[in-house]
DNA sequence: GCTTGCGTTCGAGCGCGCTCGAACTCGTAG
DNA sequence: CTACGAGTTCGAGCGCGCTCGAACGCAAGC
């Protein structure tokens, strides 16, 4: 996946910031919510660039109604600031595991207006939900795999529990 | 997902004794890797039930040669306390993300005897590192939605920064 | 004897999120 | 004028991990 990419250079960007298992700086977290960049419009392939996705992987999600964007006199796609924003957002919402479907519906409710702030709150509340649960998984699946590393053996079962104890 | 199911159950299971955020008690470690039940010969049906895959799934997976059940007189399968324990170690794998293909290799590795263990325990180390590293990316994830959450707005971007500084 | 229920094999289909290729259009540089 | 590179649209294809359905088999109970 490209977005791997992506997180990829997020980390290594706010790396020096951010302790192992710590808490985040303020500073951070701006820095993951804001854009950093933009600025001006941009093309395709800066974007792209930006991103850390695809062209191809741009126009995907322009047809699947993430985002809007405007067209020069070629015909080609400018990004704006405001596109480029929603983008960003979009981005990080994948990253952390969030269906284009329900990305999709969350930009409908944001183009229908301020009406809908309560329900795009519940759909972050949701969201947020599930990334915590997630995170939980991974622990306990981490806590197994290196308990299977310390006692190792390598068994997948098929061989006798072995004497063990760590 | 299937195995979504499993690890709600054994969340469920195991919540009593962890904390949230805390670590995982020894005895709550033995759990999670040792396969807790099994003992005798079980039907697809039971296995299916026990890990809360479907029997579609079970057969999948031997079809793809991670796991060799054997059969009764009449045909059926017949998952010995081999092939649980195998299951059960392999349904964790696939729960923390291992792909399918990794563990066909994994399990390649196991039949070639003890000499591929140096292998086996690479193999483990490397996932292990692919898990910490997305437990970290899910961190700074939800810090961002969390950030959005408290600052509230919903703004995808779109939207001028508004009055922040929470 | 026939139905019911659990099992079997095989191959096709699906949902997701891209990813790619073909065929075409611009605008600029040489 | 022509060649090039970056862009466009459209539709097909792919990798993953299931998921489903059709057609069949066997064994127990009424």
């Amino acid at each position: 996946m490209a977005t791997d990419d992506l997180m990829s250079r997020i980390l290594a960007d706010l790396g020096d910031f951010v302790e192992v298992d710590g808490t985040l700086p303020v500073e951070v977290i701006h820095r993951l919510v804001d854009s950093g960049e933009s600025g001006s419009p941009m093309s395709i392939a800066e974007v792209a660039q930006m991103l850390g996705l695809s062209a191809h992987t741009l126009r995907y999600y322009e047809s699947q109604g993430l985002v809007t964007v405007g067209r020069d006199s070629a015909g080609h796609r400018v990004y704006d600031t405001a596109a480029q924003r929603r983008l960003v957002f979009l981005t990080r919402m994948r990253l952390s595991g969030m269906p284009m479907r329900d990305l999709a519906h969350y930009v409908e409710l944001v183009e229908q207006g301020e009406e809908t702030v309560p329900e795009r709150l519940d759909l972050l509340l949701e969201h947020r939900d599930t990334v915590r649960r997630r995170i939980r998984e991974l622990t306990l699946s981490l806590a197994a795999t290196e308990y299977k590393i310390a006692t190792y053996g390598g068994r997948t079962g098929d061989e006798s529990p072995a004497t063990e104890t760590p």
